[in-house]
DNA sequence: TTGGATT
């Protein structure tokens, strides 16, 4: 038997699927017709209603733009009293949309001093499929500026530059259109396509974080700030960085490079860069020669005392036992990079001795990890070190990086002067590559210093690195 | 050549 649906559909099986438009907005069944929304209908929400009014008195209201597919007074869930608001879903989206255009604002119901709201509900994914996130703007573009670098791509609902609590731009800013294909429209236009002026590298546009991916960050924002990371990273890291930075090569020779470090495993780093400590006391390179011959092979560990003092901040409060005649004079982690402390040619220079006595730490207790983080056998996974800084005078701003060195191997650099909370090597969004300079931030000042004593003017390959306080952030801000 | 950021 044919039906003929409201829509003049008509249909062997008595079922109707389609209006007139061709979209599914119906579900006919004999003489009953179960709604059906279009898949990309709107829920709107509905604001600025007098509390007298219940569905029944709505609905004509909206009807005039469309068939409606559900209507719900919202109501307060324990006293049940109506809330002055509704949600409100029609079969098709274009009567969403033409109900929005026509008395979102437009007019204001009896005994309200409000206009009517009518747009999107929050549940509607917040606009976040056509919310961008905008970066590496310039610090002086405002809202406007923004808009007209936008504005040819679609209508803008909003734009907002984020902004510190002074009111200085954070250099990004949040555009949302009303459509998904217009932010999609933007960010192939113009995503990397330009560098503003002041900015470090080319505009970022991107989607914004779903609200998921938001959660998800916040989440690791705080494991960080409680410095859940595993233990065994740091002490790894410490034990890194001293065979990495500080793998001396008792003979003065090169040794070659190979990339494990028991910290991070197989680091992307390949440096044949040769490290080189700048006597920067005396203003004059020591010769590499005298250097080396003043630290013989060999030495004990324990028997340099002033290794304690880096190796404690680290974490390793104690040398593990003296053992079982490992042989001491080989680095175990040779990697091409030789630092040369070269404050003093003289064994009793702390420094040097601290490179020397972690070097044989590294050779001669090639295990000490491995009881450690026995002791620890379900360490949570290392969570991506995020930007931090440390208190004031704990920054180090770090120029003259090796191309090659990333975050880790900034990290494993500065590990042995104190509590690394954040390293950070900058690098051009472009092509990836490190800008060769970076940021450490210490959770002390005294290990920043100590850092600053130790690595500024240090020697890799044919640059020195500067190593200083980072500027604070209001300097040289044009008032 | 001074922190790559968030709703």
């Amino acid at each position: 038997m044919a039906t003929v649906t409201a829509n003049g559909v008509q249909q062997e099986n008595g079922f109707s699927t389609t209006n007139s438009a061709g979209r599914m907005n119906g579900l006919t069944i004999g003489q009953n017709t179960i709604p059906m929304k279009d898949h990309d209908a709107i829920k709107l929400f509905i604001g600025q209603i007098p509390r007298n009014l219940e569905e029944k008195d709505l609905k004509p209201l909206f009807e005039e733009f469309g068939k409606i597919y559900e209507l719900t007074v919202l109501k307060d869930r324990f006293t049940g009293m109506h809330k002055g608001c509704a949600f409100l879903t029609y079969c098709a989206r274009e009567s969403a949309l033409k109900a929005q255009s026509a008395l979102h604002e437009q007019k204001t119901l009896p005994g309200m001093n409000r206009p009517i709201q009518v747009k999107p509900a929050d549940s509607e994914g917040r606009g976040e499929d056509r919310k961008l996130f905008v970066g590496m703007l310039g610090k002086q573009q405002s809202e406007d500026d923004v808009r007209r670098l936008f504005e040819s791509f679609g209508q803008i609902e909003e734009c907002t530059v984020l902004r510190g609590p002074d009111g200085a731009s954070k250099g990004c800013a949040f555009v949302k259109f009303s459509s998904h294909g217009e932010a999609q429209a933007a960010i192939n236009s113009l995503h990397g396509g330009q560098t503003m002026p002041g900015a470090s590298s080319s505009l970022v546009v991107k989607f914004a974080d779903t609200d998921k991916e938001r959660t998800l960050r916040r989440m690791h924002q705080m494991a960080g700030q409680l410095g859940i990371f595993s233990p065994m990273t740091i002490q790894f890291g410490a034990y890194g960085a001293y065979s990495h930075a500080v793998s001396l090569s008792p003979a003065g020779e090169e040794t070659t490079f190979t990339t494990q470090t028991p910290a991070f495993g197989c680091t992307s780093s390949s440096m044949s860069a040769e490290f080189q400590k700048a006597d920067s006391v005396q203003g004059q390179e020591v010769g590499r020669s005298k250097r080396c011959t003043s630290t013989p092979p060999g030495i004990s560990a324990a028997a340099v005392p002033s290794i304690a003092a880096p190796i404690g901040v680290n974490g390793f409060s104690a040398l593990p036992p003296q053992s079982n005649g490992q042989p001491t004079s080989e680095p175990i982690y040779t990697n091409g990079i030789h630092p040369y402390p070269a404050q003093s040619p003289t064994v009793t220079d702390p420094l040097q001795q601290a490179y020397a006595g972690v070097q044989h730490y590294a050779a001669a207790y090639p295990a000490a990890y491995a009881p450690i983080s026995q002791a620890f056998p379900q360490q949570p996974t290392i969570i991506p070190q995020q930007q931090r800084e440390g208190p004031e005078g704990c920054n180090l701003f770090i120029y003259h990086l090796p191309q090659e060195f990333g975050d880790a191997e900034l990290m494993q650099m500065f590990l042995p002067f104190g509590n690394v909370i954040s390293a950070k090597v900058f690098v051009d969004r472009a092509t990836n590559q490190s800008k060769c300079f970076g940021f450490v931030s210490f959770d002390n000042p005294s290990s920043a210093q100590a850092a600053i004593q130790a690595m500024n003017g240090f020697q890799i390959g044919m640059k020195r690195l500067k190593v200083q306080l980072k500027r604070p952030k209001d300097a040289n801000r044009p008032y």
